[in-house]
DNA sequence: GGCCATACTTACCAACAGGTCTGTATAGGA
DNA sequence: TCCTATACAGACCTGTTGGTAAGTATGGCC
């Protein structure tokens, strides 16, 4: 495990809120947590993210032992990218994180739109859900 | 309930997530989920943060619903801030966030010291647990 | 050789975030 | 009047972040 270029805070909170926290990597994590998938589709999972941001962050995530990256040689060149263990371990804590903003928006008296807090297919039916940022 | 001025995403999680990954906001809340402290108790518990970012957060977290200003008209001046009821739900995500940052940090091995993540006093005696940023 | 698909990299810039330093306001007490 | 305590506000600066636009590399196919 290569260790991360970015240092984290030592306080365990801000590191877990840090590693998660930069632009797209929820909705990045949240892709992966679906299965492995190539830098081409997760752009066309999340139309509105710049190339070279999307790929800062996947480096980012992978840096700090959430993502995996696997390299395939091959042309057109292949790369997949995964969840780790560790970034598996972090769904139930998206998960409670996305339910207390989904209170946080009905609190507030901005629900325009309430978005299904499902980060895991909960059956052959894919449902309603849709991420792709704001 | 005051409308907040600074924008929040309309995806739940990045809401979540954008109302807590100020700088300090994770630990100035953690002290306000002990109950009321004034600007000057806060400053005392977290030595490291600075008086101009302290206020702006503390502004930022009541814009957000999170935390109740009181005025009182005396002086010296005082101020109480409060967990509001919507900011003290945030107890067990914080907590979920705080277990997985260190299960984080020992999955990365940076586990120079292990801080237990209460928060909220369990009894009278108050521990060991000391947050003051990184 | 040109085109294709994929996965990047680089230069540049505007906006934002966090921090230092200085100053202001209030009433009470010596 | 000066000092005190408390709670800010404002000017300024540095570093970081996210994004636009353009470019590079690879091998396969026509």
């Amino acid at each position: 495990m290569a260790k991360p270029i970015k240092k984290l805070p030592v306080l365990p909170i801000e590191r877990a809120i840090r590693t998660i926290s930069g632009r797209w990597k929820a909705v990045i994590l949240y892709h992966l947590l679906n299965g492995p998938k190539r830098l081409s589709e997760l752009s066309k999972l999340i139309p509105s993210v710049s190339q070279k941001v999307l790929v800062q962050q996947l480096r980012e995530l992978e840096e700090h032992g959430l993502v995996n990256r696997a390299v395939f040689r091959q042309v057109p060149p292949r790369v997949d990218y995964s969840a780790t263990e560790l970034g598996l371990s972090l769904e139930p804590v998206m998960l409670a994180l996305c339910d207390w903003g989904q209170r946080h928006a009905v609190a507030l008296d901005e629900i325009d739109r309430l978005v299904d807090c499902v980060v895991r297919p909960v059956n052959a039916g894919r449902g309603s859900t849709t991420v792709g940022g704001d």
